[in-house]
Formats: C-alpha cells, sequence, structure tokens
DNA sequence: ATGATATATATCGATACGACATATATCGAA
DNA sequence: TTCGATATATGTCGTATCGATATATATCAT
C-alpha cells in the first residue's frame, strides 16, 4: 500500500456547515438567522460557530438535495422568516456521519501566544490581555451554567457539565498565576537595555 | 456613530498565517518545513495549526515586504531547504500586533457534538469516541510535559502549566464521567421503538 | 530492489470566514 | 419627531485557509 491509497482509510472530517446545520435542526425547527444563534450563543455555542456566508448558501444547497425543507413564516412586528425542518433523509444522513469516530478538537488561542511572548510587551499589554481573558472566562462559564439549567436533555447536560469542570479549572489556573505572568512582561526589552 | 464606522474600534484578529510565521521565526530561524512541525508537533502546537497551503505563499509575500529574508542551505543526505529569518521590520511588525487585545479562543469540538448527540446512536460508537479521546488527551498531556521540560523560556513554562492544569481537569473529567456517557447511546432510539 | 518513511517545496480546488449590502420594525434620546 | 441604535432577517462577495495532491531527494528496513 502507498501514500495515495490512504483514502482508503481516511477519517473525514464532518465538523462542517451542513452537518452543523443538521445537528440544529434534528433538536428543533430554525430559520438561517436563528441557526446563527444557536452557533453563537445557544446550546451549540460552546464547541461550534458558523457564518452567515456559510449557512445561507448551505440551507440552499440542503434543500435542493432534499436534507431540509423550508417555509416562509411572516410575522407581526418583524421581517418574515423562512423556517427550516430536517427530512427523514436529512436526519439519516446526519446520524450516518455521527458513526465516524471524532477528529481531535480545533483550537487557536491569541491569548497562549500573546501570554508566550509576554517577555516581549510591556505588563500593561499583559495585564489586559489576562484581565480581559478572566472576565471572558467568568462570562462564559455564567452562559454554560445557563444552557445547563434550561435543558434537561441528559447529553446536553453532561456536556456542559464537562464545559464547567475544564473552564472552571481554566479560571482557576488564570486567577492564581495571573501575578507571575504580568511579572514576565517587558523582560527582553529589560535585557537588551542591559547589553548597552 | 452608525455600524459602518464601527472599524474605528474594531478590533483586529491577528491569529492570521502572517503573524504566526512571524512569532515561530522570532524564537528562531526555520524553513517553510520546520514552521510547520513547530506549528504541529512543537512548542505553537498547543494552540496553533498552519497548513503549507498558507506558509509557502504568505513567506513568499513576507519576504517581498521585507519582513522575513531567506536563505538557500545545503544539506548533506536530505534535499536543499531554504531558512527564514526574521528582519528588525518584521520583529517591530510582530511586536506591534501583540500589543492588541487578544481575540476569544476558537475551538471546534467533533467529539463534542458526537457526546450531545449520544442518544441518537449506538453504546458502541460513544465508547469508541470516548476511548479515543480520552488516548489523544493523554497523549497531548505527554506532548506538553515534553515541551515543558525541554524548554527553560519563562513564559513557555508559564504556558505548558496551565495546559497542563487545564487538560489534565480534562481528561480528570472524561475518566470519571465515560461510563454515564455510554449509558446515554440509543436512548432516542429506544424511545422510538417503545412508542409503535 | 522494493516499499515505507522522512525531509523539503509548492500549487490548486473547495470551504468558510468576515465584511458589507439591504430591508423592516422598535425604542429611547436629542 | 426625527435621528440613531438595536434587533430581526436574508443574502452576496472577496479573500484567507485548509486539505489534497504533485514532485523530488535520501535513508533504512525487508
Amino acid at each position: 500500500m502507498n501514500q495515495h491509497m490512504l483514502f482508503l482509510y481516511k477519517v473525514e472530517n464532518y465538523m462542517n456547515t451542513q452537518t452543523l446545520i443538521l445537528a440544529i435542526l434534528n433538536f428543533e425547527d430554525a430559520s438561517g438567522y436563528e441557526i446563527k444563534k444557536q452557533s453563537s450563543e445557544g446550546a451549540f455555542s460552546y464547541f461550534v460557530d458558523i457564518s452567515y456566508g456559510s449557512i445561507y448558501p448551505t440551507l440552499a444547497k440542503l434543500e435542493a438535495d432534499g436534507l431540509v425543507i423550508g417555509r416562509s413564516e411572516t410575522q407581526n412586528g418583524r421581517p418574515d422568516k423562512k423556517v427550516f425542518s430536517i427530512t427523514a433523509k436529512g436526519r439519516e444522513e446526519f446520524i450516518k456521519t455521527l458513526m465516524s469516530p471524532p477528529a481531535i478538537d480545533k483550537f487557536k488561542s491569541e491569548f497562549l501566544l500573546v501570554a508566550m511572548c509576554a517577555d516581549l510587551t510591556s505588563s500593561e499589554i499583559i495585564t489586559k490581555a489576562i484581565d480581559k481573558r478572566i472576565g471572558e472566562m467568568e462570562e462564559l462559564l455564567k452562559v454554560i451554567g445557563g444552557l445547563r439549567s434550561d435543558c434537561d436533555h441528559p447529553a446536553t447536560q453532561w456536556i456542559t457539565s464537562y464545559g464547567l469542570h475544564v473552564k472552571g479549572a481554566d479560571l482557576e489556573f488564570l486567577k492564581n498565576n495571573r501575578d507571575s505572568l504580568i511579572a514576565m512582561a517587558g523582560q527582553a526589552v529589560k535585557l537588551d537595555e542591559a547589553a548597552e
């Protein structure tokens, strides 16, 4: 077997717009706007994010493929919306994708980049960066806690407990080690000055 | 001020290929291949990942802009490589980007999607998914631990301690709650059958 | 010698993001 | 009372990035 035959064993990534939309619609009917809200503020926001630039074209494609169906709804005091439901074919397709082993998490952090380069900047910059992060982490814990109490679906409870545990540990480290990171700020500059 | 003037206050995302390459070259000179290794196996792999499809075109652009300079190096028993160094202008540009407050972490998880949909699949699928994750988490802890002992740079030690703390808590939750997630598998199917 | 693996550079199609455009309606403040 | 801000709602478009592929050299085990 050579490297060009690896596709036979390839584990496909399914964390794409199509799967995400099917997952959300499998829980409840939604418009494109509501899908965006679910993905960036709602129950899925902790591990998912989709942009409008992906949502609307993908909804059109999913409808053309018969995986979802849309209907227009007129509203009082708001623009009309197009609400989508998942079809039997869509649900089947979605459950099939869930059977592949999940790919490893994707994680990118500007904060860790700044922290790793703490010696290149000022203590003011580092203080702002870590305090911003502590605030965001506290906010995220509130959001996850809210999701947890709003929903009695067991698997959702499981993942929110997971989130609270991990992000709680995260916040704990940030608070306990805030000052030691700030103390590293500007050290590279000081070394340069000492060398002159 | 209307919404079209928001760019005046916009906090730019700087977690892009250009910044990442400058960050890596600020630590040490590297070829495109070595930059890829740093980003997916080395000191930066915990919070960064760049593909070849981004690295080579960006290196060419950075060199054209005078932020890095490349030199060819012939090697014994290996293909030639082009090693890049960051310039004074590049370092200046990089430090300037570090002064903006870091954007929130980006996180996407197929595992959490599968876990949230545990009731739609079989216990076999869920068992494989969580055991795969436990194995990957143990592997990641080893990698971060290795990075920590290989490097005496204080800020790198700080972020690796952070990683060990958070990922340790992650693994702890997975082990303690593995069986309760598996118990949720297939419940939606059972409810369907009971309704028949 | 054959195939697998590692080093090394590069391109290209598909995907997704992020900014922008457009429209309706509510509500508080100048 | 109109102006601006905010929220709902749909959609497009340029561009950044990924993931797969192509190509080449060299080593090492079978």
